[in-house]
RNA sequence: GCCGAGGUGGCGGAAUUGGCAGACGCGCUGGACUCAAAAUCCAGUGAGAGUAAAAUCUCGUGUGGGUUCGACUCCCACUCUCGGCACCA
């Protein structure tokens, strides 16, 4: 009696002993290259693995597993990031520590990562909650501020009022919290701490380049960095209108930022923002209280209102004027909300003709609209790309590009302009008013003032608390921890107070990737040589979601380690690929709410096991795409790996007999070009990631043995058909580790399969013995001709013009043109009538 | 509005990058096995015409045009879906 295919029993058999020989060990020390393939850092929520997570997991294992066998000394580790809202969310609602509940997270999410048999080092694991972890998260932030790189601000920030706290730019979407999608982010002034990665923008541009990254990814992040060039010019506020009311105030110049210099004759006006500081000062009495009223309209409106305005400008006049230094004209100043104070200088020369907003403006208040660049454009149209200039004194006849030159040069030497370069990046807002996440190791002292944590006395562990409900002046729960806060300066001894904000759980995933090459280290973050060793990640696999926030944040956090020396790269992850998001079985997103949410472990306790489950999620679509999921596609990847289990269990049940009949020499061919095919094809397919199509060839693979085990017949006890069943069994190690392993080991060998070497192909064994010409007359297929692959052009033309079905469309036609193409087609073109 | 990706059977998806469109899988239909069902195995499966059955023919990769002996593939225009950005001067 045949063994059954039981996944659950081999699955379990050998993920403990792979455990227990340390199979998936990184070696520090082997002299194998180094392939590091790592997922995106996963924070372990309460319902455990989801579909998302296993898609991730596998795309790496499969990579880890492939790359072992050819070779490679692997590092596939796997961590958690585990700080964050929802564990302290819990604990505000059950009184259950975070601590606590996210043990529990973490002790699932390892055990459901076992069960889908990942290769993966487990000695490398870790938390970030845990403090010989967030020790070094504190350090790097302490290695920030020594190097200029952290400090505080006070000023309006986003913040929402569900997680009660602020969030960074990047945590925004739509004008809602990341977290919280139909939340609206309000406004709040607090003191808090950022990161100054503007300091980097254009190191985190410039880098891009060389990356082996998703180019839609690439792009967002140039978008998000939003280099512009131009120039600043200054305009001065017109002296008589000055005079009469503020003799200090003479010689007022308005500093603006713009990218088209040239369109400089056509400026009609300028705009500040409403909260620009010029304001005040410059507005005349008579349209005064028209502008305060405005300015407290903008005031009361959040960002939120300010995007969600149909885009309609608004604005009113100053009363002054500015003088245009390129020629000494005298133009309005008004304010008006669509100019944002926090990008360029707060302030702009409007140019209607050919800026589409200026524009909308000028239509709406009835300014005059002056064309300076010339262009097939209706009339009734703004036009803002580039052209001859005209209307511009000596400049006219310029092309537009050629002028922004020519101007800013002359400018420069009046000292009236300066070349200018500007990010839309924001430095990083990293505090955060919540208990469960790292603190931010600072002291504030009466005497002092700001004083860093001495590295001796890290890490500031979080202190147990009773009641985890955020205190309603939007500070921490721990601002609550009497004595917690109260301390002694380091510096002077006296009383102080800790700060009582934690970071951004963003800071915990930007380095611990480099934790990995050193987890256990207690002397040092890493160790810059085994840090040097494994790193840069060769292959990086998460969602797109992360594509401004997590993976700008790392790179940022590398650059500043290599600037300090701590490692001598500046990218911490060489490729980059994004899976597709699995959406439920009707196309819909998955959701909590809509409770269509697909469960992994459900999946394998149905009885198919991991193995059926990793080719099911391998197979279902290219590993990029998004895709419904179809549980009958788990049923489908079942039976096919049942198949190849009978196939070698067969061959594991037949006792050798003593001088079997081999009747597989004859037509071993066949086989061997079979095994030889797919053999080719998969291991193509897996270095390029399509996992698809490799396990179709797989399938195909497995179909052609069978048949051919069946036509020949083949005597299953045959030593080279056993050969090839264990080819098969290779090629199948990567998705589906635990059956190859048991078959592998039925068929008696000792050494783990994925410890085997993968196998080869001879590419003088693909070839078919005949090969079928396609026979085309104009294009259309006419016949087919079965020739043996030696068959001369001569030869398979004369024998396509023979063919009787052919001849009914060449007949009584002259023949123009034969097209031969080598090994696939002949046509033959008429005169078309 | 701008940027990016993409439209192929009933469904997920293939197509050596310009050479037989629909590999592989799911589903479905018929058959075998069974008292029956499940499981398993075998055969069929783009639409239409045609035939006793074949052969064979026509149409067919979002829409319209173009290049080519030949187009899912290249070019132009449009359209729809999905993702991102959104007053950044």
């Amino acid at each position: 009696m045949m063994k059954r295919y039981n996944p659950k029993a081999i699955e379990t058999k050998w993920q403990k002993i792979w455990e227990s020989n340390e199979l998936y060990k990184a070696d520090d020390k082997s002299a194998k290259p180094k392939y590091y393939a790592l997922s995106f850092f996963p924070y372990p929520s309460g319902i455990g693995l989801h579909i998302g997570h296993t898609r991730n997991f596998t795309i790496t294992d499969v990579m880890a597993r492939f790359k072992r066998m050819t070779g490679y000394e692997v590092l596939h580790p796997m961590g958690w990031d585990s700080f964050g809202l929802p564990a302290e969310n819990y604990a505000i609602k059950t009184g259950i520590p975070p601590q606590q509940s996210t043990k529990e997270n973490t002790d699932n999410f390892r055990r459901q990562c076992k069960r889908l048999g990942l290769s993966i080092d487990w000695d490398r694991e870790f938390s970030s909650t845990d403090p010989n972890y967030y020790k070094w998260t504190q350090w790097f932030f302490l290695l920030l501020y020594k190097r200029g790189l952290a400090y505080q601000k006070e000023s309006e920030q986003f913040w929402c009022d569900i997680c009660k706290t602020v969030l960074a730019n990047e945590q925004v979407v739509n004008g809602c919290c990341w977290r919280h999608e139909d939340t609206p982010v309000t406004k709040k002034k607090l003191k808090q701490w950022f990161f100054k990665i503007i300091d980097f923008a254009e190191r985190l541009l410039d880098d891009l380049e060389d990356l082996d990254w998703p180019e839609g990814i690439k792009l967002m992040q140039r978008n998000w960095i939003g280099k512009s060039k131009g120039a600043e010019v200054n305009f001065t506020v017109v002296k008589s209108e000055l005079e009469n009311r503020n003799k200090q105030l003479e010689d007022k110049k308005i500093k603006i930022f713009t990218t088209r210099p040239d369109t400089l004759f056509g400026a009609t006006f300028m705009v500040l923002a409403p909260e620009h500081p010029l304001v005040k000062s410059i507005t005349t009495e008579e349209r005064r209280e028209q502008v305060e009223k405005y300015i407290k309209q903008a005031q009361t409106k959040t960002d939120v209102d300010r995007m969600d305005e149909n885009r309609e400008k608004t604005g009113v006049f100053t009363g002054a004027y500015a003088i245009n230094p390129v020629n000494n004209e005298k133009i309005p100043v008004w304010i008006a909300d669509y100019v944002l104070m926090g990008y360029g200088t707060g302030a702009i020369m409007a140019v209607p003709a050919h800026d589409e907003r200026d524009w909308e403006f000028a239509k709406k208040y009835k300014i005059e609209i002056r064309k300076v660049v010339s262009s097939n454009e209706k009339e009734e149209k703004c036009f803002a790309g580039e052209g001859k200039i005209i209307n511009s004194g000596k400049y006219n006849g310029m092309d537009s590009a050629d002028m922004r030159e020519k101007i800013l040069a002359d400018l420069q030497k009046r000292d009236v302009a300066e070349e200018k370069v500007n990010y839309k990046i924001r430095d990083w807002l990293i505090s955060r008013q919540r208990y469960w996440g790292a603190p931010i190791p600072i002291v504030h002292c009466n005497k002092c003032g700001v004083v860093p944590v001495p590295e001796n006395q890290l890490p500031v562990e979080l202190p147990p608390l009773k009641d985890y409900q955020p205190s309603d002046d939007g500070r921490s729960p721990l601002a609550k921890v009497k004595n917690w806060v109260e301390t002694k300066c380091p510096k002077c001894g006296g009383p102080a107070k800790r700060e009582t904000d934690t970071m951004d759980g963003f800071a915990c995933s930007s380095w611990y990737f480099l934790r990995f090459a050193d987890a256990h280290n207690d002397k040092k973050p890493f160790d810059k040589k085994l840090a040097e060793h494994w790193l840069p990640v060769d292959l990086y696999v998460g969602g797109a979601e992360h594509a401004v926030m997590h993976l700008l944040y790392a790179r940022m956090w590398t650059k500043v380690m290599q600037d300090a020396g701590l490692i001598s790269f500046s990218e911490p992850f060489k490729a980059l690929r994004n899976q597709g998001m699995l959406l439920a079985e009707d196309g819909q997103k998955i959701s909590k709410s809509k409770g269509n949410d697909i469960r992994p472990e459900e999946i394998m306790d149905q009885g198919y096991g991991a193995d059926a489950l990793r080719v099911a999620i391998t197979f279902i679509a290219p590993y990029d795409q998004s895709t419904p999921w179809n549980s009958d596609g788990v049923a489908g990847a079942f039976r096919f790996l049942q198949r190849v289990w009978m196939l070698a269990q067969e061959v594991a049940d037949a006792k050798p007999v003593n001088a079997p009949v081999d009747n597989l020499e004859v037509n071993e061919a066949v086989l061997m070009r079979a095994v030889n095919k797919a053999t080719k094809k998969v291991t193509e397919d897996i270095s390029n990631m399509n996992f698809n199509t490799a396990l179709s060839a797989l399938m195909t693979l497995m179909n052609e043995m069978q048949k051919i085990k069946v036509d020949l017949p083949i005597d299953v006890a045959n030593s080279t058909w056993k050969e090839y069943i264990k080819v098969m069994a290779r090629l199948l190690a990567p998705f589906a580790p635990h059956l190859a392993e048991e078959i592998w080991h039925e068929l008696g060998h000792d050494v783990s399969i994925n410890l085997e070497p993968w196998p080869n192909w001879d590419d003088s064994l693909i070839q078919d013995e005949l090969l079928t010409i396609v026979v085309q007359v104009n294009g259309k297929v006419r016949a087919n001709l079965e020739v043996s692959k030696d068959t001369s052009k001569e030869e398979i033309i004369k024998l396509a013009k023979e063919d009787a079905n052919v001849l009914k469309y060449i007949k009584d036609k002259k023949i123009l043109k034969e097209i031969y193409v080598p090994r696939k087609l002949v046509n033959f073109v008429t005169l078309s009538d």
